[in-house]
DNA sequence: ATCCTTATTGGACGTTCGTACAACAGGTGC
DNA sequence: GCACCTGTTGTACGAACGTCCAATAAGGAT
């Protein structure tokens, strides 16, 4: 008699694992189809499970989006630190290591990128989404200000300088996700370099 | 008798009107919903109308919101115009203006920002608004070069010095969207001023 | 080898989606 | 006042949606 037993259909995971795992799809499909596309089926097929799992590990699918923001931020966040970390001790080399950060791997993927801009369109209409964002936003502005206070600037400069240089990282990292065609990550943190020394000049009295 | 006539159950429009009036409807329910609340009921009761008089003058709900882009886009285009044409014949004037109208209405409104992301949640997804963001990009960044040339910015610099200009821009006003309680309008144009000044200033000899 | 826990499946439910279309009715020309 | 044109409505349809839950089976414990 042939062996008959059959192989098991399907495989248990732990429960973290498992729940990374469907956070990890989930930011896959918001990479590839955007917010709309991010149903709770395609979001299983994308992780290879039934599309009752994802209502076993989290309330909701809002509950799984809203966890895939937070995974998501914390993973650029690391990044962000890490490059930090990478460039040593003298101020100016972290600042600039820390603004070019976003156009170079893993940051400057444009699925990342385009993850974040589901992100985005979810601000305005989800409150948690939008108390995540301002937490994330405010950590990098947060991060760059200590920073520019580190290079010698003025404290009253502070505040203006971190949020123009936030903008301009989130324009580049924007034109570069929608159009790389059209603009080159190199170029992006050539563009993001002279404009950080530009924006960091001692300033002329003005008028 | 009483006069029982009933009154008009609903007023025909020229088709020009009504399809504009959807389009508004449209680019209302993106501003306050998000792209995945765009559906052709929810866009049809905004417009007051029924939802299948859509089908009658849209293939599809994509082609609504495609020529709902198309429209916001040339608004916005309208505007910078409109302001820099006010600002008079002196270039950097006009620069300053076409930069800072941004921040001003009509543009700096909230709810157009909103409708925006919408948009760009879809580039990657729909090739037709790729090809629509391609062109509005290309358009506004073209201008701003023309600009520059006309400040006196060399030509090795007007590329890079655009697209630095239009990354800062399209950051602070994303920025204004999502987190219009920490950084208001007017406060985003001073700081877009000043940056503009220093992306400008005649360029010392890098190192 | 058997039991137990629980991760996992698969299907049912009611709702909403996009689209198509026949019937209705406002408005204009006669 | 009548007839034509067509803008407009309302409904019907299948597909996909989010959510729930009973049944199943994987894998470690005994």
């Amino acid at each position: 008699m042939p062996q008959v037993t059959t192989p098991p259909a399907y495989r248990r995971s732990e429960p973290d694992a498992r729940r990374l795992s469907l956070i990890e799809a989930c930011a896959r499909v918001l990479a590839r189809e955007g917010i709309a596309g991010a149903s709770v089926r395609t979001i299983a097929v994308e992780a290879g499970v039934s599309a009752g799992l994802v209502g076993h590990y989290f309330p909701g699918v809002d509950a799984l989006v809203t966890a895939t923001y937070a995974h998501t931020g914390a993973r650029v966040d690391a990044a962000l630190k890490a490059a930090m970390a990478k460039a040593g001790d003298e101020p100016n080399a972290r600042l600039e290591a820390f603004v070019t950060a976003s156009f170079a791997a893993p940051i400057a993927s444009p699925e990342l990128l385009a993850t974040w801009i589901a992100f985005w369109s979810l601000v305005r209409v989800r409150p948690e989404i939008a108390a995540l964002h301002d937490e994330q936003y405010g950590g990098f502005k947060g991060q760059l200000e200590r920073l520019l206070a580190d290079c010698g600037l003025p404290d009253a400069q502070l505040r203006a300088t971190a949020i123009a240089i936030t903008a301009l990282v989130d324009g580049l990292w924007l034109e570069l996700c929608l159009s790389p065609h059209e603009l080159a990550a190199d170029e992006a943190a050539a563009i993001a370099r002279d404009a950080l020394a530009r924006l960091t000049w001692k300033a002329p009295a003005t008028g």
